[in-house]
DNA sequence: GTCTATAAAGTGATAGAC
DNA sequence: GTCTATCACTTTATAGAC
């Protein structure tokens, strides 16, 4: 009944781990980090404060796994994203989706990295943060300014700021989003998307 | 020198009040409210923790202090843009214009609310700030559908999510936006209007 | 209005028994 | 893998001197 040994595959180590950092992530997220304790973290899984000890390090740790588990996963749909050649319209629509899609399934991942970024950069054990940061940037801007290049986006826009809305209309939904909820994260992605790409007004006004 | 006495206008309740409370907020903003601790006020302040307590009640009074000045002005200003009469476009764009100088003018106070009002609001001492939710949904909603009614605003959309969408868009900038900088908030306030109304794609596409 | 001094509770983390 | 027991430290807040 012990999980097969011999690999390194991290998803082998022990169903209680990633029990256990699924209950952190949650709390983590619902809370915030600092008002989270180590108690609060064991009390939900029933067990003491001491014995969370015996699978991670440290509270930093917990967090640590979470946020890179999520964001391996997300840069690498970006990357695929990029890397298929449509055109970039569609490029722009499938990085907004892919985040929305991010939201859906890994909400508490999501939601702790939008409350806590600003926080952790500044912890040299979250430089990658910062790395991965200037990676969404370069991936994202290149779209906008193709787009702009070949008549997709309009040309009076400034890119700069275009990227931040972008940017932030993508992730900001994670505050009132909740998954399995009546509205579907698809739902979402379409709507948002067609009021960043189409506007808010009327056309023939 | 005493500040003159026999009034109860708060502005005259001493300079050093607001001076502490203005060194609070920078630091609530800046490290969050939890991470900040009264240690960490006293110290900015150049005075000794306990001092603090000569001044205000506790932590938490600050903080309801802090947020209740600005959003007394906000609301203030909200309730004139309505009750003015200006058509559905003008008015969203006044709405959205004050938001971002808002942003501007009182950058720690919005970042507290941001950051906080999700863990503040299920403390009873805060509930004002559920009050305070409902007015500016009803607000903003009521000039969106009016806006739908009238033509404006596309019918094709889903009101409910156009209001979420917009509601974030106006404060979400509060993360990178820094006053004094060399973009000034009239700039991002016209150019985020300009890709919600009329769209991020090119016209003749 | 600020300082000295300190109480009372909470916090992350450790060592070793079971 | 969890518990017992506990340490070292931090945190909010108070009482009274100056």
């Amino acid at each position: 009944m012990t999980p097969p040994q011999g690999t390194d595959d991290s998803a082998n180590k022990s169903g209680r781990r990633a029990e256990l950092l699924d209950i952190a992530a949650t709390l983590f997220a619902e809370r915030g980090l600092r008002a989270t304790t180590v108690r609060d973290i064991a009390d939900a899984a029933g067990i003491l404060s001491g014995s969370l000890y015996h699978h991670f390090d440290s509270k930093e740790s917990m967090v640590d796994e979470i946020l890179r588990g999520f964001l391996d996963d997300l840069f690498g749909k970006y990357r695929e994203i990029v890397a298929s050649g449509l055109d970039c319209r569609a490029t722009l629509e499938a990085l907004v989706t892919t985040s929305y899609e991010a939201i859906d399934a890994s909400h508490s991942a999501v939601a702790i990295y939008q409350d806590e970024v600003k926080h952790l950069v500044a912890n040299e054990r979250f430089a990658y943060l910062s790395e991965l940061n200037t990676e969404f940037r370069e991936l994202w801007m290149g779209v906008l300014e193709a787009g702009v290049k070949d008549g997709t986006f309009r040309a009076d826009i400034d890119v700069e700021l275009a990227f931040r809305f972008l940017r932030d209309t993508a992730w900001v939904a994670v505050r009132w989003y909740r998954p399995g909820g009546s509205v579907t994260v698809d739902t979402v992605a379409k709507q948002y998307l067609s009021i960043v790409l189409d506007g808010l007004a009327s056309p023939h006004n």
